[in-house]
DNA sequence: TAGATTGTTAATCGATTAACAATC
DNA sequence: TAGATTGTTAATCGATTAACAATC
């Protein structure tokens, strides 16, 4: 017997953690689906829906207990213990992942950042010393960590990608257009800054270009005609409706 | 008539047109279906399917002339002329877009970097230099911007978008895990780096824990069982199969 | 009880895929 | 021509939604 989650799904559950989180900081005991939706930009019956695939947390009548609903977000995302990270290239891209708070507070713990550059190593990013890339499998394997992030240039990621998955390391997050190579067992999750702006840029007074747009109007497909936060992952595929200019 | 674009097709055509640069970049003149899929991840049926929303593009028996499918892509997705863009934050984020080559050499031009830090206006990043906040009106009429950059801590992120958009800014980029309320005319995209290693972490020895799971096997959707590459956005439902450790 | 909200079902909607005729 | 590859169709697959019984 099987339940496929959807992947939309796990990355919505993530914006409900977080969203928690905060309601729990602000001491607020009870929140409905309704409350949740409103504020993730989504319908309540899809926040129902997304909870429903791992169990029944809420009561009747009431809503959620907060507490108890984000703890079972946090287990369900696997989160209830720290995750030792590392992260290979100490640029500008690098250094903006050390100094992010949200990392630590949601559980990850970063133990290693490594860069080529001899003008880098040695120098410190936030308490870590920036260390040779040849550093890094000792580090993999004495702290048994399993996600890597590859902050390097395009060029790089494959190979950088490589000596991770070969140190022990089977989740990855890479930024920018590369798509990598990985063998079965590895994951991989990419998030690219050009790309969520080119989203933005698509459509614009593009009425009569080509075949299909001479007499039709385009339209970014999504149930919401107007504004989207979109999240990140390739999930949900909220869009927004144009006009095709028109 | 209408044409309804499915916003994961945007996102993909996106990486497609980033990997036609790099081809074309190489003297690489021809290419198929097949090549462009391998290189982004999907199927060759995908991008054949993506790139008929727009016209014909291709040569049959022959595949793509790259030097024109590039060109195609680029119109596509609003890039044949360069968009003038506004980031608020001057933080390790903000100094990061600031450096990202990426974004000049798709046509993304920084005119304006904003921050109310007093530490760090009149500093320069990259040749700019950061402005306070009341100075953001005037550079967003002056020089056309409709694309605006939040760069700043999440408890900002609202007040900064109104700011924006009172100012005629359309399109905003977000980070983080903060979903804002804009009116209907503005378009929002989300980019979250937590929620993205999250969805990393998603899953690992969670057998037993709620009810939905104790006697099935969870699966996270999509059709590829093994790896994924999973671009920006919140599109294309790529998963990854897993065993729910049982 | 009356009001509220959950969890779930069935229907709808949308995106992907496989297959193939067209044709270079 | 034979081989290759496109563009498109119909079928499949998957995700979202609306509605409502259950129940706090």
């Amino acid at each position: 017997m099987r339940t496929r989650v959807p992947g939309a799904t796990v990355a919505r559950l993530s914006k409900y953690s977080q969203y928690l989180k905060c309601l729990n900081e602000k001491k607020v005991t009870v929140v409905s689906s309704r409350e949740i939706a409103r504020e993730v930009g989504v319908s309540s019956a899809q926040v129902r829906k997304d909870l429903s695939y791992f169990g029944e947390f809420g009561i009747k009548g009431l809503g959620y207990k907060v507490k108890d609903l984000q703890q079972y977000t946090l287990r369900i995302l696997g989160l209830t213990r720290p995750w030792p990270v590392i992260i290979v290239g100490a640029g500008s891209l690098g250094a903006m992942l050390c100094t992010c708070q949200d990392l630590r507070e949601r559980g990850f713990r970063l133990v290693g950042i490594f860069d080529n550059d001899i003008t880098k190593i040695k120098k410190h990013l936030f308490g870590l010393e920036i260390l040779p890339l040849d550093g890094l499998p000792e580090v993999v394997r004495q702290q048994g960590v399993k996600i890597g992030i590859v902050a390097v240039s395009v060029n790089a990621v494959q190979e950088v990608a490589d000596l991770m998955i070969k140190s022990g390391i089977t989740k990855l997050l890479t930024f920018g257009p590369k798509v990598i190579q990985v063998p079965p067992k590895v994951e991989v999750r990419n998030i690219d800054i050009v790309a969520g702006l080119e989203m933005l840029t698509f459509y614009t007074g593009r009425k009569n270009l080509y075949k299909k747009l001479r007499n039709e109007q385009v339209l970014l497909n999504g149930r919401d005609a107007r504004s989207k936060n979109v999240c990140y992952g390739q999930f949900s595929r909220e869009g927004v409706k144009l006009r095709g200019q028109g």
